[in-house]
RNA sequence: GGAGAGGUCGCCUAGUGGCCUAGGGCGCCGCACUGGAAAUGCGGUAUGGGGCAACCCAUCGAGGGUUCAAAUCCCUCCCUCUCCGCCA
């Protein structure tokens, strides 16, 4: 279940261009509107068919009650009635779980539409909402001499900052392990982030089990979607969390809050672990793409009418973390064919990373609406009394620590091949420079 | 890992095959009484689905099974608690 049977019936069109918006196949929601009046044609005979039997065994029992020998002709035939009822129920009823699990599987197909103020097209379509900070130029000229920026992975080995070769001997590649200063500053990123999020932006601290179960990935839409994603534990049926959205929205799942209980806004660190499959290859070199990361998350759950707001508000605190480190970043909105298929609005943040001349995504934040929402059966009680609704989830990164340290590192190499500490780091680091 | 006890409508609890369309208490929401309150009384108070509606169906940790009929009996699994063992 992802789009609700009530929104398709009743918005049919904006969720036909909604699909035909994010590239996908708008027919499906024509076959998944035709398989929900089979569903709801059988469903309406299997539960009057139902009534009828249970009538039929309250009448044998009152029969009992009254006397009538359990085995008497008077009885059997009422037996027979509730026997007669209960074969075709179970013909009706394997008709209707097959129609069903059809159903869901073209629902699971029918992607959450984007918002209407989100630009329609491919990755072209992509929009600069903003841009902060001084890009450094890789080769500049200070105090009259010529120096080049370094990419952080040689930054990293004159200062034994982390080491891949050693990671991958005892894991594989991809699996960084952090050394020395490069160690206490994966645990200064982690303690300002988290710091900020909660003192400054009063979001709650949570620290979440770094595997979850079948169900949670399910939740989040894990599986089915992007199973190969995941590291997976067969002997336990566990999984290794890809980020702690997976986790950290699950703490609701099957929940219903008071209005008065939201706003609920999370911050959560976890190591995040993805296969990265299929992009093998690719960024091979340094930190850029790994397979085990560390990363302070941000988890909102919303009322309806809040949540546009929420997410320019959840992206801002993203940036804040950059502001407050001095690395120049960006922000696009991404366009409905480059977004992803669960969410309604998102904006990508990327750092500027001088040494390898690149843009790297460090934070993704996005409105979910109530899609999430539904798969998880997260609801609140818009008044006292009244019948519950989905609320609307968000989450974005606050953020993604390798890329952010490759930034910095690129960021603040000096001409001499130290390291100056971003200020806002330095409490946490306890000096203001990493030399060799 | 071993032994035992449990998982019922927000909370506590009753319930060993048909009078359970799940009873009672607490909490909560109405209403009455009151100058206002407390106390008391009366009524209401789960979720999902189907139906214009009356109403109907499903759900007593999950899933199977027995039966005309399952909260109740049987099987498998999950979780919680107590004790023992092991252990960062």
């Amino acid at each position: 279940m992802s789009i609700g049977l009530v929104r398709l019936r009743e918005d049919s069109d904006r969720i036909r261009q909604g699909a035909i918006d994010k590239g996908e196949d708008p027919a499906i929601v024509d076959q998944a509107l035709v398989l929900d009046g089979r569903r709801r044609q059988l469903l309406g005979d299997s539960d009057r068919l139902k009534a009828e039997r249970n009538t039929a065994s309250k009448q044998i029992g009152e029969a009992i009650r009254a006397g009538a020998a359990p085995n008497g002709p008077e009885v059997a035939a009422l037996k027979q009635a509730s026997t007669d009822a209960g074969a075709q129920i179970e013909k009706l009823d394997a008709e209707l779980a097959a129609t069903e699990s059809a159903l869901d599987a073209l629902l699971l197909r029918i992607p959450n539409p984007a918002d209407p103020d989100v630009p329609v097209g491919d990755e072209s379509a992509n929009q600069v909402v903003r841009t902060w900070g001084d890009l450094l130029p890789k080769d500049e000229t200070s105090d009259g001499t010529a120096w080049t920026r370094r990419p952080h992975w040689d930054i990293a080995a004159d200062l034994k900052m982390f080491d891949l070769e050693r990671g991958a001997k005892i894991t594989g590649s991809g699996f960084p392990v952090y050394t020395g200063q490069g160690s206490r500053l994966q645990r200064a990123l982690i303690d300002m982030m988290l710091d900020i999020h909660t003192a400054e932006h009063g979001m709650t601290e949570i620290w979440p089990p770094a595997l979850v179960n079948a169900a949670s990935a399910r939740g989040t839409g894990q599986i089915p979607d992007k199973e190969d994603l995941m590291y997976v534990v067969p002997r336990d049926d566990l999984y290794l969390v890809p980020t702690a959205e997976v986790p950290v929205t699950n703490l609701h799942r099957d929940e219903i809050f008071e209005a008065d209980q939201l706003p609920i806004r999370y911050a959560a660190y976890s190591p995040c672990f993805r296969r990265e499959a299929g992009a093998a290859g690719k960024d091979t070199r340094g930190i850029l793409r790994v397979h085990q990361f560390d990363k302070v998350e941000m988890v909102f759950f919303e009322k309806p009418e809040a949540s546009a707001e929420a997410l320019e508000w959840l992206t801002g605190r993203a940036e804040v973390i950059l502001q407050r480190l001095g690395l120049a970043y960006r922000v696009l909105l991404m366009a409905t064919k480059d977004m992803g298929f669960v969410q309604a609005k998102k904006y990508d943040i990327e750092v500027w990373a001088p040494g390898v001349e690149r843009w790297l995504e460090v934070s993704s934040c996005s409105n979910f609406r109530d899609y999430q929402a539904r798969r998880m059966a997260i609801r609140y009680r818009p008044e006292a009394g009244g019948k519950p609704e989905l609320v609307h989830t968000l989450n974005g990164s606050g953020l993604a620590l390798a890329r952010t340290v490759a930034a910095i590192m690129e960021t603040y190499q000096q001409p001499d091949g130290s390291l100056a500490v971003p200020e806002a780091l330095q409490p946490y680091m306890r000096t203001d420079r990493i030399t060799a």
